[in-house]
DNA sequence: CCAAAAGTGTTCACGGTACACCCATGC
DNA sequence: GCATGGGTGTACCGTGAACACTTTTGG
């Protein structure tokens, strides 16, 4: 044991939800336990945080190591600083929440494991520690912030449609939109650059492929422009 | 040294950004240090997170510790994890903030110290540790959140002047707005009570009074109402 | 009677919402 | 030719924004 302190220490640690969309729906990237406690049961992505490391990077390793990702929407949720969470010792965790897009084929193979698996966000198994209380404040969080905020883009492939765009906004925010409403929007915001490709292998009209412009994004927002869906 | 871990843990500590409305404007309360590192110089109170509270306990008691109050709004802020945040050496900080009514007498007896004093939010000393940037963050909370959750009658006295209330936005969101308009929307939200009561000792005509009704704000956001300022 | 702030309505422009049909493509 | 989703326009209503004068009270 050697590293002694004057007053007791909480252990300090970093856990993920990891958001991804697919055809199904939203899932949460989770993994099983090997070890007490809750041996066996699903948990967050996460670990501890090194004593060379910023809160921020422990949260990233942890992301990568489960996903193989480096450039990926990452940000900080809440910290859970209840007494009980973890039965074995005073542990405060911070949480962050991460969008990563399903259709790079480097995050299926890093996490095709068999103690890892993305599950349904609207129906996950019974999790390990608080990590319940912590998936609901990140859906909570992201169904706020993807209402002003561009993150929604984070979750599909670079190249969309506006059908995709739609009905991830629908997934996310839980009821219907209005087709013509949507793309009248989001079009107006000037955020989208129309490519010159429709989708391909479709049993129907291939639809047109757009690109969000992040440059202009960053621009507008500098001239007080604010995203509004 | 009666504590020991098998690896090094950072330091946990709690920080409270303390927002006050007088007539001056909106005003942060600081602490003069009276130890090293940053010794004599402003910092917000704050302190170690001990190993039998909460995190949310710790923030509570540091912030009855300095104003003397206990039913004051404090929400959690965000925890700062870089790693030289402290010279002496690793330490994590959850930061908190809260907002309290100045009107309340006990507030000014208990900060009533030499060494913590109140400071216009928008003009403050040199800072200790990375308190510069909490601070900032908390006040775009605050500018973000007032919008649309009614927090800012926490900075209120319990009765009070719809003139009083439109120059709380006018500080927060640093811009004017048109007393009509304000009025108009602020009443048809349905959640202040008109008192039978005026302002007292005013050189000129005595404004009503108000009280805000968060029963009825619990209430109306069941049946799915979005405060919107 | 003067100063100072309280209190009050109307008009206009814009954006959100509701709503239904034809089009292109692959099979 | 048929099934499947792609793509398009208009009318209405409610809300936000602009805007100026009268009233009340204390000194």
């Amino acid at each position: 044991m050697p590293f002694a302190y004057e007053f007791a220490r909480p252990a300090l640690t970093v856990d993920c939800v990891i958001f991804g969309l697919d055809e199904e729906g939203l899932k949460i990237l989770l993994i099983k336990r090997a070890l007490e406690p809750f041996r066996g049961r699903w948990a967050l992505p996460g670990g501890f945080v090194q004593s060379d490391e910023t809160v921020d990077a422990a949260a990233r390793r942890e992301l990568e190591e489960e996903t193989g990702l480096q450039r990926v929407f990452l940000e900080q949720l809440y910290t859970f600083g209840d007494l009980d969470r973890d039965p074995r010792e005073r542990t405060v965790t911070v949480a962050y929440y991460a969008l990563v897009n399903l259709h790079d084929h480097r995050v299926q193979a890093a996490t095709d494991a068999e103690n890892a698996a993305w599950f349904d966000a609207a129906d996950l198994p019974r999790l390990a520690f608080d990590h319940q209380t912590i998936v609901k404040m990140a859906l909570t969080r992201l169904k706020g912030k993807v209402r002003y905020c561009p993150i929604g883009f984070e979750l599909l492939p670079q190249k969309f449609t506006l059908s995709q765009l739609q009905r991830l906004y629908e997934i996310i925010l839980e009821r219907c939109l209005d087709k013509r409403n949507f793309r009248k929007k989001v079009l107006q915001l000037g955020l989208l650059q129309e490519l010159d490709e429709v989708e391909q292998d479709v049993a129907h009209r291939a639809a047109r492929l757009y690109r969000f412009r992040e440059s202009k994004y960053l621009e507008a927002t500098k001239r007080g422009f604010s995203f509004e869906i």
